[in-house]
DNA sequence: ATTTACGTTTACGTTAACGTCAACTTGAGC
DNA sequence: GCTCAAGTTGACGTTAACGTAAACGTAAAT
């Protein structure tokens, strides 16, 4: 129960601590593709899902349209040997792209952890200093 | 030798495959600040690792105002209590940004290999169906 | 019956990060 | 002396991703 849910704009908004005039543009790039009730936006939990990876690409730097079209890409039924192999290429320069982005985190946290190594030996000696007076 | 070498705007647009715009940008933006050799820029070794850390910066999703931001801090010479403490804090904040995106980029390599298996064996499934002809 | 809360559409405003001219200047080579 | 390549300073244009305000509908609570 539960399974298939709905949701409305607020919900969602506070969930993901978005604006609804935020999920409504989401809407107007095509990545979300809300029910009506009425006027009234209806949301499934297939919405939700992609919201969620909307917001993870977006954390990565991904543009609107390039999650869109990850998204299409990932629920698309590509059948034809044609389509996977470019289905394929498209997946490796992504992968690419993300150990790039790994590399890049790797060296910032090595550089983060030597300035808090700094700072603390800094706050140290400091801090005895003043308790030597 | 080559210890303190200067470059041109032309040369370190080639290397990091930018636009000379792009670098007077980070100029405007206070991110470079490149001796004159006249009317003209001339950029030291310097300039070049703070470009350099500019671009990773943007590869991570980082603003040009965040990265101007952490380079000032990076050189700044914080040596009271109260300035250390202040610099320690963001430098948390900005290391519990990069553990999200590394946990992110995670999740998404984890999907992308699931997706090339899948292509895979349809193409394999396709070409020993076509073989069997 | 009328606030109040939540939702809607339409439309214009805003910020970031450059791109794209236009109109020079300047040094090197012919 | 002239051209050409590389550089310069404005200044305006553009795209993305929303923010913000106006004007309205509707259902629940007082």
């Amino acid at each position: 129960m539960g399974a298939h849910r709905s949701f409305t704009i607020a919900e969602l908004a506070a969930e993901f601590d978005v604006t609804p005039r935020a999920i409504r543009f989401y809407e107007d790039t095509g990545l979300l593709e809300p029910a009506r009730a009425g006027r009234n936006r209806v949301y499934s939990q297939r919405d939700r899902t992609r919201l969620k990876l909307t917001l993870r690409g977006k954390r990565l730097g991904l543009s609107l349209s390039e999650i869109l079209q990850l998204l299409r890409m990932y629920d698309s039924e590509a059948d034809t040997a044609p389509q996977l192999n470019a289905f394929l290429a498209v997946l490796q320069s992504h992968r690419a792209q993300l150990e790039q982005q790994q590399d890049d985190i790797r060296v910032m946290l090595g550089e983060i952890a030597q300035h808090e190594q700094r700072c603390k030996r800094l706050l140290a000696s400091a801090t005895t200093s003043a308790a030597r007076r």
